[in-house]
DNA sequence: TTGTATGCGTTATCAA
DNA sequence: TTGATAACGCATACAA
């Protein structure tokens, strides 16, 4: 592998002048200039970036912590950072943890090795106070929102409101919710929401641990064995809403007026379904993550909300006055 | 930042010593190792990994180029390469290349330049041979068939011809294809299963440029104004067929009545939806790539076909023999 | 404007 | 079983 030694001995200068060429410094004479380009193109050298992190002590790279790769919003924000980091000629790592603490830490772990310049957590379940041990060996930004942390994150509180309003607006006061992994930091803003503003005492519509397609099945059932339902759910996400809502179409129910049910993350199952949804801009997230990562100033934590808005489709509709 | 060297001082030993007790090395006296590690213990001692990657030559890094990350298949694909890559102590990076072919030299240079020690092509529009040219600068993986390189693939033919042959034992024969970007590898296989099997020469009802949702809902629009239809058609993705089904029976169409659909990939979608389709096991072909790429003798090209399945659902129906 | 010399932190060779 | 020392390839302070 022909290294700036070789270049310097071939164009008769010395390897600052070529590392000066390489990284277009000023102050080289033009004619040494073309001497090195030329060396360049005679001997094919192709400079070797391990070389370059270790000399400077950075990577150009930062690595992003996610649960799962192909989950869409999570791949959403992934979108978004893999558009900043390109534009800013950085690379990033991605490691899909399947929220096991032992995973999560692999990912500390590189950041304590100066694999990664910083670190970008889209979700864990480590302690934040654990996360936050290695922050210095490097900026980490959340996701989600958490004290004194950077943060990119949206408000779960205000977006299930939106999604609780629209439905108290639509005439429904019977109204259940979903709920993600137990004890989560979304699963218990929403939760608050709930109790904020539908349902002080009671957590007989609250259907936890919903994920998934399948998890929308399971609250169809669940729903179903109920004597007391409500008449509209607000879920955790478009996957669960989609669950639901074929689960209960498969039984001959109608939607919405047998049940209005809203989505969250304005996916593509949304625009197939034509679900009535809480629309995230994921990728806008990864990439205010990505600039908060890599700025410079990394003085004190900043908080960046990202908007979340009502998309309205044809599964969450007016109370028949029946009721 | 401490390094071996301090270690070695700590300890009183040698950095060799240090280095060998850092990587579990033999030839090492039990009391030496200890006072190592009670160094490391002591000073907090943190490798540095791009320290090792210089030194060692490789960087325990794969690069992954593929056009989308947040597309469905290509996240699943994702998914199975980060799963590979963790349970091997790898890393990967993603460039999302968005089918330009400057942004897929970015990622050939990063080969080159070592950023990485192998690439796992999913998707390209760079012609083969240019990137085959980089092979010198380590070993090249592609998720599509092409001769003379390492691949894992789906036989895009054989796949939908089980889609055609199953449409056609259906009873149908007035069949359509949808077909992705023009004159990829992709498309040309499926053009031709089409010909060989169901037109050998009319194209009326060839809809190319297929790749979405809104393209699903544009070949229903074309579907729409012709005046001879078929009776079915195979599409390119689930995507596409949901936006043709849905589209379709938002003008009071029947699916699969009036027209049988089988969808591409096994998707999230499918499920929802209940699309007849093709399933492509796409985290299984990311786990292939990844261990074709790591393997260490590299000396000529392996081909590793992946399975595609005809998977049941209720958009592909026997024609009515009525027609 | 240019070059010398040193450092980045580790691994590996070779002699002891 | 151990240790000096030379790579690995580049960037950069400092001197000229």
């Amino acid at each position: 592998m022909t290294n700036i030694r070789d270049l310097a001995h071939e164009a008769n200068v010395s390897v600052t002048t070529v590392s000066r060429v390489l990284n277009d410094h000023p102050y080289v004479a033009e004619e040494k200039r073309r001497a090195v380009k030329e060396a360049i193109l005679k001997l094919g050298y192709i400079r070797n970036q391990t070389a370059v992190h270790l000399s400077t002590g950075r990577t150009k790279t930062i690595g992003v912590m996610l649960p799962f790769v192909d989950h869409p919003y999570h791949a959403a924000i992934l979108q978004g950072i893999a558009k900043s980091a390109f534009e800013d000629a950085y690379r990033f790592l991605t490691w899909q943890t399947n929220y096991f603490e032992e995973h999560e830490r692999t990912v500390l772990r590189a950041l304590a090795q100066r694999e990664v310049d910083g670190l970008i957590i889209v979700s864990h379940s480590l302690a934040v106070s654990e996360i936050l041990s290695y922050e210095q060996y490097g900026p980490i930004v959340f996701c989600e929102l958490h004290e004194y942390v950077s943060s990119v994150y949206i408000n779960h509180y205000t977006a299930f409101c939106k999604g609780l309003t629209a439905l108290q607006q639509l005439g429904h006061h019977r109204i259940g919710i979903c709920l993600g992994r137990a004890d989560s930091t979304n699963s218990r803003a929403r939760k608050q929401a709930y109790h904020d503003l539908v349902e002080p005492n009671s957590n007989d519509w609250v259907y936890e641990q919903t994920l998934t397609i399948e998890d929308g099945t399971r609250v169809a059932e669940h729903w179903l064995s109920q004597k007391q339902r409500p008449s509209a759910i607000m879920t955790t996400s478009d996957h669960v809403a989609a669950g639901l809502i074929i689960a209960l179409r498969k039984r001959g129910y109608r939607i919405p007026e047998d049940l209005s049910v809203i989505g969250f993350d304005g996916s593509d199952l949304a625009e197939v379904l034509d679900l009535t949804t809480i629309a995230i801009p994921y990728a806008l997230i990864g990439q205010q993550a990505f600039s908060l990562v890599t700025r410079d100033v990394m003085n004190q934590p900043l908080q960046i909300e990202i908007p979340a808005t009502l998309q309205m489709g044809n599964t969450a509709a007016q109370l028949p006055s029946a009721d």
